[in-house]
DNA sequence: GGGGCTTATAGTAATAGTTCCTATTATTAT
DNA sequence: ATAATAATAGGAACTATTACTATAAGCCCC
């Protein structure tokens, strides 16, 4: 197994990207490093920061997340989706890309002109199903 | 002049949206600082945070920014369009939202069923004019 | 399958953007 | 004008992230 690009396959990249693949709740940084922690006892906060910076920027991993919050969360699934933002939990969840979305995603977009796009990105912000069922609504 | 729903209007409140209205720039809360002192020397850095979060939260400018950079921008425009983020040199344009995309924001999408959706944010992650003309590319 | 070059790691210190705290001041309703 | 209340200045505190450096581990070539 070669990572790409001259990244060399170290235990602690390979369980960190183990641990990230097997869940779909888009972790933070510490809370990939609290799972991995488990299998490697001593392994280092920076190394998961390194890492998941390293591994975003080689295509292999993507980083999410909105300006609101304060943490960074990251996709073990590189490939252009869109993604629902909970304002109250801070949860994200993947959405899946309608034939039109996907157009977008690929980059056809008029006023665009000179800006070279490398990423499109579609969040939605709003409440999760669990929190829209707990939070006080108003009723007007 | 009433800013709505009991804020009270402040010189430091009034003066700072006045700044901000006046660039289409997307500047980040300290660069807003910066301005605002010109015209009010003792202004403290926590109230421009302040301000700035309060006045996003009641929907009179909006929070702009990307997981990537860690400050935030600001855009005096509180209407919904998109954003082209400079993965280089940080800026932020404003992109028209094409009919398509103004249906997006709408919240026109299917796989969404029980989120609720508050807001939708298209943005797009690339070069900008300027760096695009000055940075290093590969030729292949 | 060992030597040596080179990259990665652990552990910790440092950074920076943002938020919190509190005594004082300003705004607004009456 | 006065009283009630919200906002401010200034600085301390917080926290996610990044930087640093001596040590350890991959990887390539023989």
């Amino acid at each position: 197994m070669k990572l790409e690009n001259s990244l060399r396959v170290t235990r602690q990249r390979r369980i960190l990207l183990e641990q990230l693949k097997l869940s779909d709740a888009h972790p933070t940084a510490s809370e990939i490093f609290d799972a991995v922690r488990k299998e490697l006892p001593r392994i280092s906060l920076a190394t998961v920061y390194r890492n998941l910076e390293l591994l975003a920027e080689k295509g292999l991993i993507q980083l999410v997340g909105t300006a609101e919050s304060r943490q960074k969360r990251f996709d073990w699934n590189p490939r252009p989706h869109c993604h629902a933002h909970c304002v109250r939990c801070g949860g994200v969840a993947d959405i899946e890309p309608s034939p039109e979305i996907n157009a977008l995603l690929r980059g056809s977009v008029d006023s665009l002109r000179d800006f070279e796009v490398l990423a499109a990105r579609i969040d939605f912000l709003g409440y999760c199903p669990q929190c829209r069922a707990t939070v006080p609504r108003c009723s007007e």
